[in-house]
DNA sequence: CTCCCATGTTACGATCTCGTCGCACAACCA
DNA sequence: TGGTTGTGCGACGAGATCGTAACATGGGAG
């Protein structure tokens, strides 16, 4: 199921934890030597590294470290294994940096389960490839909008900025959460660029029924179907 | 797991079927006057409508129809229940618009079955909402690519193109297939349109160690680690 | 080796895009 | 009611975008 990598000098915890993990249908990539871990990790991009503390040469704490400084490895999760005769304060430094640690000894069991955790945690996000809203349909694979199947020409940033607001029709969106999910930053209070592109939203939208409705000093939401308001 | 509206005047029969659908970790709206489907299904909109064709006052038949006229519950899938007497070429009627249909008496257990069919025909299209490729990662919520954290500046054209080339790392995609991702049509083996963006792609991409591969009238790939070619 | 054709590359300009400005207008407060 | 503040809206222009044309290059067939 997925790719683990296994770094210990001793080839029979590699061989033990090796074949229970392949028993549960992973992949396991090995390495005894704390220096290669950081390359055989950029190579082969497992899903969870396994580190032993206890390193030839480089310890597991820096080789941790490294992981975390490199761009490429930074996202793995890491399960280290201790000894349980270290002190304390190191294990509470591990709970900082890593995913999830184990004293040795250990059965497999637990650390079969650990990683399972840990892999359930880091699982992937998954999306709608295509999300209905009324009658809008935002097509999230082809990065567009259509409705009723026609596609309505809006571009990258109408586009940014209408998927921000169906994320959660009839909700407020304010001006900073806009702002930030479409320019990326969040302090911009006396723009009027928001303004205009809701204003631009509004001129191609409205045609199809759709509305952007304004909250004063609160912020935007959509609607599909527009609320009558009566009136005395 | 799925939001079900259910339409039959019969309590009997709303609460059988209810009480299976519930059984099934599904959730139930239900409904027992023709002319409230429509109203129910915008407000709900549910997953699937379990259409009894006899109604007071408005029959199944007439309910269909407009679910389908109306562009926000044209989508739903339904299925409907006849009556066994019920002449053939009714039945016959009911195929072309309805998306199965079940003859009373049923079994509870076959309307399931039916059920899980049509959601599962029905079923959503999800994709992962960051994809990563090398050091690439494709993050479709902010419809944007970056790499070690930090994003690349493409515009619209090439976002389509480098991801439609993403999906499918080392794989050639044909220039009809790029052009009908990311164009919308097929047919336009004469223009350079393709070959340009190609190029701005490479421009852009390359200084990160991506690579973009042609392979002459066959189409163009993707690779992130260039496979170094050994000269004599 | 030579020619042909698919692709690479550059340059260009029409069009699009989008942030800003300035003013209009409307909501809210005193 | 009048003032204040937040938003609507049209216009503008710098810069981005993208398709096309024209020429360069290079692989492969004969």
């Amino acid at each position: 199921m997925s790719k683990i990598l296994v770094v210990d000098d001793e080839k029979d915890i590699v061989d033990l934890v090796s074949l229970h993990l392949q028993r549960e249908g992973h992949e396991v990539v090995s390495v005894g030597n704390g220096l290669a871990v950081v390359p055989e990790a950029i190579r082969s991009s497992p899903d969870l590294i396994v580190l032993d503390i206890m390193l030839p040469g480089i310890d597991g704490v820096q080789v941790h470290r490294r992981l975390r400084a490199d761009s490429r490895t930074r996202h793995i999760p890491v399960i280290m294994l201790t000894a349980r005769s270290q002190t304390n304060d190191r294990i509470a430094g591990l709970e900082g940096g890593a995913d999830d640690y184990l004293t040795k000894p250990f059965s497999p069991r637990e650390l079969m389960l650990r990683i399972g955790a840990v892999l359930r945690r880091s699982q992937k996000v998954v999306m709608l490839a295509e999300q209905r809203i009324g009658d809008f349909m935002l097509d999230r694979k082809n990065m567009s909008l259509s409705i009723n199947g026609q596609q309505i020409d809006l571009t990258i940033t109408e586009l940014k900025l209408i998927t921000t607001l169906m994320a959660n029709p009839d909700v407020i969106h304010s001006r900073g959460e806009l702002l930030n999910a479409v320019w990326g930053y969040a302090d911009d209070t006396q723009s009027r660029t928001l303004d205009t592109h809701i204003k631009r939203l509004r001129d191609k939208l409205g045609t199809y029924g759709a509305h952007v409705g304004t909250l004063r000093r609160q912020g935007y939401f959509f609607q599909t179907q527009v609320e009558q308001k009566v009136k005395a």
